[in-house]
DNA sequence: ACCTGAACACCGTTCAAGT
DNA sequence: ACCTGAACACCGTTCAAGT
């Protein structure tokens, strides 16, 4: 059954394909290697069908970009917020990072600041949970005395995208790949004890 | 004689043209909506002129992102480093977060990282003119005992990244563009204070 | 409800030929 | 040296028609 079911008239389970294929081709190919026509060649499946399942291409970038967000937030999920907090935070940078560099073409995407307006909702429901972890750890150091006071959603949004610069650097090449570690903790060294002297 | 010459089988600059158009085109459509074909008849020309002056698409993205650090470059000129060193620093991370929001999709394409190998020379030459501002300005508040010691490309690249990251939030939505300046200003702190309380 | 095939209006790139 | 026009192999999107 299985054997036929992709040459059979309907799929079945078209957009989970579409999708998952998406995803493959993004890594290898970069988004100008993406084509709704190839995709669909791909599949085994004619060039109109992918439309019954995303509106256009941009609705099927979309798609990926909140996929991209909730695998974000899974990889934040198993973070403790005990310990002394440098160790956590530490641990929260390299998650981050090393989900940027080994997404480097998704990260760009979930970014692109290209989103339908119908996309909205399913993206903001990712992109909160994604945050979640950092928010939480941010608030729960803040408890111990560790970070000063704040919203904690603030402080941790600028650490974040002090990451996401970092990525961007690293990826463009500003920052040579090979060091990133380096960079990294010196990064959160900065972020936790700042540039003055003490 | 320059009403004519539009019109005349020669362009006589068509390259500089070109970038100027694609520039344009740019900032009002985005990547998306920059054709090279778009481009010729906006100029006058034929389809096929373009490729006499940047042999593919990708050479005219690159010729626009070299365009772009050097604008970025030119925005840093006028800072100065004298004063206490907070105001400087606060008047470069202005800097560059205007430039960003200013000039989302150039910045977007400055660091797409598909550079052509080709474009790597004239490239790397305008990122060094356009990151040498900030590294001076880490130089000789270093000087003055207002930062702590340690290669002063690291530390400037580490605070740019963190004014990048908060770009590309920004760009997306993550952050709501009016409270930009605040969390510019939350930003900075806590790059030169630090999360750690002291 | 889901998919196909043809049609339409676009692309980027190449290359002989024109000026 | 620079530009044109035709040709080629692609795109995304739409829509009547098929299952």
């Amino acid at each position: 059954m299985s054997f036929t079911r992709a040459r059979s008239y309907h799929h079945g389970d078209l957009r989970a394909e579409l999708l998952q294929r998406a995803e493959a081709t993004l890594r290898e190919s970069g988004v100008d290697g993406l084509s709704l026509r190839q995709l669909a060649r791909d599949i085994g499946v004619s060039h109109a069908a992918p439309t019954r399942h995303f509106r256009d291409k941009q609705a099927l970038l979309d798609a990926i970009a909140v996929a991209g967000f909730e695998r974000l937030g899974d990889s934040f999920e198993n973070l403790t917020s005990t310990g002394s907090f440098t160790e956590p935070m530490r641990a929260m940078a390299r998650t981050y990072l090393r989900f940027a560099t080994d997404n480097a073409e998704l990260l760009a995407l979930m970014f692109a600041r290209r989103y339908s307006p119908v996309a909205g909702d399913a993206m903001s429901r990712a992109v909160d949970r994604a945050f979640a972890t950092p928010i939480a750890l941010i608030a729960a150091a803040q408890d111990r005395g560790e970070i000063i006071p704040g919203d904690p959603r603030r402080i941790a949004l600028t650490a974040v995208a002090a990451l996401q610069g970092l990525a961007t650097f690293l990826g463009s090449g500003l920052v040579v790949a090979e060091d990133a570690d380096a960079w990294l903790d010196e990064t959160v060294a900065h972020l936790m004890l700042g540039l003055r002297p003490r």
